[in-house]
DNA sequence: TATGAATGAGCCTTCATTCAT
DNA sequence: AATGAATGAAGGCTCATTCAT
């Protein structure tokens, strides 16, 4: 019997996790390759091979799963930079050194959830307004987070004045648009991350500590 | 009598032209506020008062107006970077003023084309992998351009040497993220877009200029 | 001017007749290129070179110019027929000839009109109802004539009594197949048409005037 | 409870195929009632008291129903001569009673399937090019059947040297002008099914075997 | 008489969701 | 829990016909 291939019984409601997470599995492959709109639940069904009707015992519509999808990866994000919990940034080599730290985190998590990823960075702002709070909502919250953060490194003089919300949503752009080429349009694939997340933190730097003298010739 | 309004008479094509604009931009308008799958063309036509069958006098399909829309956006966008004509890049002080030029020329462009620039950034993904490839055209050029006029900068010794294509894609996703805030999203209405501009500028010059310092504490 | 071309004034009417004609004739192309459903107003008049609403001057729909051009067909087949006259059928010699006149009279009329005879054959029967009653009408004079015209010859002794009725529509059957695959179809094209008359007539004759000797082995 | 109206439970699968049928016959009926353009699905179901989206879990398309359609008419026309296996036709009268053991076996069949009869010969040249073709298959075939089986029995002697293939089209259209009138528009119902046929074999054979002694008078 | 832009009814097809088994 | 047949609303598109100019 196929609940003790693995040599433990499992029980009930772990056979019923398991479907779910089958279900979902199909769905973030099927969504991440053809869009939410050209996404039929026959076609998420057919490939884990359980009958149309099934999918609705699992999740309540199309949409809802792909709420869930959409808040799986944002939480995953969430996740990774509040687990980051960085060392004392007392020195600017010790800011550099955390940041590269939390880039290379965000990468990993990012690159182990492809498909995620690409329904995020593809679909999820055009499928319904409903879906766009939620990613409103993440966005605001990135930015006054990043705003603080800004407004906290300025306080310890680890960057220069600016306009920090301004800053905040430059730093989401030139990260996004990152994960973008590398993970999802693959055109940068060519890259090392490493080398990737140091491009950004530097720029991040540079761009932030130091008053660009534009009278030298 | 209506076609005298403007003191001459308009010509059969003239008012054709006009019904066909009438349509484009009730598609703009419908396009940018529902998306693309909630957009339908009974929509479309009833804004501009008149019948279904009219709006196929103009337009082949729905998505050939959403193509030719796309296209009018990326056409905009990439003749007002072929019109910027820089002066000779000479000097660190004129390269920052003729980036901001460019910037604020670019800003005010889509500023007055907000409802194509929504659809760009919010819907021209996730519509069909038809228009995929007009956008990764339109990135990997933009890419292309931007590698090619780092390495020209840093051989003028303007920035300094850096992996170039990591760098486009950051200057182009802290660009667009910038617009999808001022414009689209609406959340930095309130900062003036000159200087936004500047900040980006100083942003892209402080980050490929000097090597950061960071022995120092 | 135009009118004058071929040395004489055209007076209006004949102009007007004149239009109506090319119509008609544009008509006929397409119906018998395309078949009736595929058959757009819009073509026919294309080919012309008039405007759309010009159709609706000369024909008040798609079904009445059909219709028309099915009359067409119909009286000129019924015309020949009527014109044909024959002489005294006081022997089989001259009923053979007769016979084979009023074939090739036919025949040429019928290669004269391949448009016609195309609609006739291929669509007549699949529009509508409507002109389901002509052509069941012509095919009922046909054979009631046909019928008639076999009782007579009986009469006279020129065939044996048969059921005439299913004789008339025999004969009918197999001149309609021929023209089909001579005319429409061209499988029967490097046939000369008297040869294919002979056939028809030698069959027709023989298959009503001796009796067949089924004894012999 | 109707599963065991006949005995027996029913399966899934035979459930499914009886759906399938009755949306066949309803097809039959409403193509054969009103004609492929004019038939909606719509109404197909009507008559099943099922719905709309039903008859796309059967069949694909209106074009795909209306092919198989045809294509069962034509198998079943096939089929019906290719069992024939006529016994020796060592002479006249065998040959005789062989077809008219054919024409009667044809006549039920075609009988038995009114409905597709009525949509071969009304329909089937009207409706699609693609649909032409099948047909045009079909004659081709019977055609090059008919005239080599002519020429067979010229070399037996049974019959006369003609053109066989005019012969072969001669009989062809005898006989489904014949089918038309007597199954399709009743002009011939009173007819009884075994003297029509008599009058075609009789017919055929008068025509083929002896030459038509044209000097009598 | 001629034009051709405008009309709008009509139908095929898709697919998320339901429900009887 | 699982099935999969059935549902039916919804919308893109066509084209014969009209009518203001």
């Amino acid at each position: 019997m196929p609940e003790f291939i693995d040599g433990k019984r499992r029980s009930r409601s772990e056979k019923k996790a398991d479907r779910r997470e089958s279900i979902k599995a199909s769905a973030i492959e099927v969504f991440s390759e053809r869009g939410y709109h050209a996404t039929k639940i026959s076609e998420i069904v057919r490939r884990v091979g359980v009958a149309q009707g099934t999918f609705y015992l699992y999740y309540e519509s199309k949409d809802q799963i792909f709420g869930e999808l959409l808040n799986d990866f944002l939480t995953m994000v969430v996740q990774t930079v509040a687990d980051w919990e960085p060392a004392e940034l007392d020195s600017r080599e010790v800011f550099r050194e955390e940041l590269t730290r939390v880039g290379v985190l965000l990468t990993q998590v990012i690159q182990e959830n492809e498909g995620l990823a690409t329904i995020f960075f593809k679909e999820a702002l055009a499928v319904a307004p409903e879906f766009d709070l939620i990613i409103h909502e993440f966005y605001d919250t990135l930015g006054e987070m990043l705003t603080n953060f800004n407004r906290i490194l300025c306080e310890r003089g680890l960057i220069k004045p600016l306009n920090f919300k301004v800053l905040a949503y430059m730093t989401i752009g030139m990260v996004e648009r990152i994960i973008m080429e590398h993970i999802v349009n693959k055109t940068l694939s060519d890259v090392p991350p490493y080398e990737i997340v140091d491009h950004l933190v530097m720029h991040f730097l540079a761009g932030t500590t130091e008053p660009v003298d534009t009278t030298a010739g």
